[in-house]
DNA sequence: TTCAAAATCAAACGTTTGATTGATTTTTTG
DNA sequence: CAAAAAATCAATCAAACGTTTGATTTTGAA
């Protein structure tokens, strides 16, 4: 069972999702989560701090992310990688809406606090990626360093492109949850091909 | 010298790519463009067909764009290949503020008109890397076939994340003019060298 | 120079917006 | 059970919204 204000948090998320935040009045939420109006007010202070809180939420959950990945000691710098991206497009593929305001909020750049979320999560995945690379290279494991920011880029520039484009091509081909759970597959595949290639990782030494 | 409705129209490019639709009120772009509030109706009749015309405009420009390239015979699939991305991503560059508007638009499928401008757009660039492989293929130029839904989200991918990543890049190395010169120079190189790898090109045959 | 068309303007229109009020109901606490 | 605290409600607020109006000015062809 979920607590009052959750109910109002994950409401209010689909509809940001849905129209953008100045595009979503309070009453339509309101509406949608089937309480009174003033009860955002009251329980979240604005409009502005719900939208705020759930990034909050969503930041969290995946706070503890990557970081118990990294210290493992049983897997080679190329599985922690691919662990890092599988969890990641796991993530895109089960939290969508969210996904979709957060790349929204990535072009805007209104909110400060925002702002910031989202950095210090750019900063950490361009750390993990750096942590692994040089780790990587040193055990042999990698032959190539490519430019971090570039590398970051086309990982995440790809999953949230091919992440967009899905519903046009699942329209386009009638297809069900089957094409959908091929297809993040398929781009999961992708994905390592690309980073095998950039990180000069050989399959068999 | 530009037309009044072309003033109005670069300036409310610029405000809605700051604040984006919902965000931008007719008053704020009658100001920047220091006309009357109702010369907005007057000329476009609406706030919304006023953004629709953005896009015509914008993609009006770029119309033309890849097709004389295909026709030309003096070059490879790989060159045409090539040249497609090196004017696309000058376009980007060149146009940034349009692209944010365009991004933003990609998400949100609120504006049938608009959807329909981005999905064409779309095809034509798979049509496009279609037509390409399959004659690069045929004449031994390329030797691998990769997905087309994926080899163009990393491509369009990459190139927007990068995009949107600049100004934080920019900042953070205290970077000018020449450091985002640098930057789209070694983003097209390394989109280039994805690309060689997908498309399984080798340099001298 | 005349006059109709085009362009510009301040003012106003009715809605909708985010937020708050103060009364009322429900829940918790002692 | 009674008092205090928390939650909910309809009603209301001023501000901002997109758009329209009708009067006024500017323009350009006759």
């Amino acid at each position: 069972m979920i607590s009052k204000e959750e109910n109002i948090l994950f409401n209010a998320e689909k509809i940001f999702a849905e129209k953008g935040f100045e595009g979503t009045s309070i009453r339509e939420i309101s509406k949608e989560a089937n309480v009174n109006v003033s009860m955002i007010s009251y329980y979240f202070g604005s409009k502005e701090k719900l939208f705020e809180k759930i990034f909050e939420f969503r930041m969290n959950e995946s706070l503890s992310f990557a970081k118990d990945v990294l210290a493992d000691q049983n897997m080679n710098e190329w599985e922690k990688m691919t662990l890092v991206i599988n969890r990641y497009i796991d993530r895109v593929k089960n939290l969508k809406t969210f996904y979709l305001i957060m790349q929204r909020e990535q072009l805007t750049n209104k909110n400060e606090h925002i702002v910031k979320v989202l950095n210090e999560s750019k900063e950490g995945f361009l750390g993990i990626y750096k942590k692994l690379i040089e780790s990587g290279m040193e055990k042999k494991v990698f032959t190539k360093k490519p430019r971090l920011e570039f590398l970051h880029s086309t990982i995440s520039g790809t999953i949230f492109s091919a992440l967009n484009s899905l519903p046009i091509y699942k329209n386009f081909y009638k297809g069900g949850d089957d094409y959908e759970n091929l297809y993040f597959q398929d781009l999961n595949n992708h994905i390592k091909n690309v980073l095998k290639y950039l990180l000069g990782y050989e399959e068999n030494i």
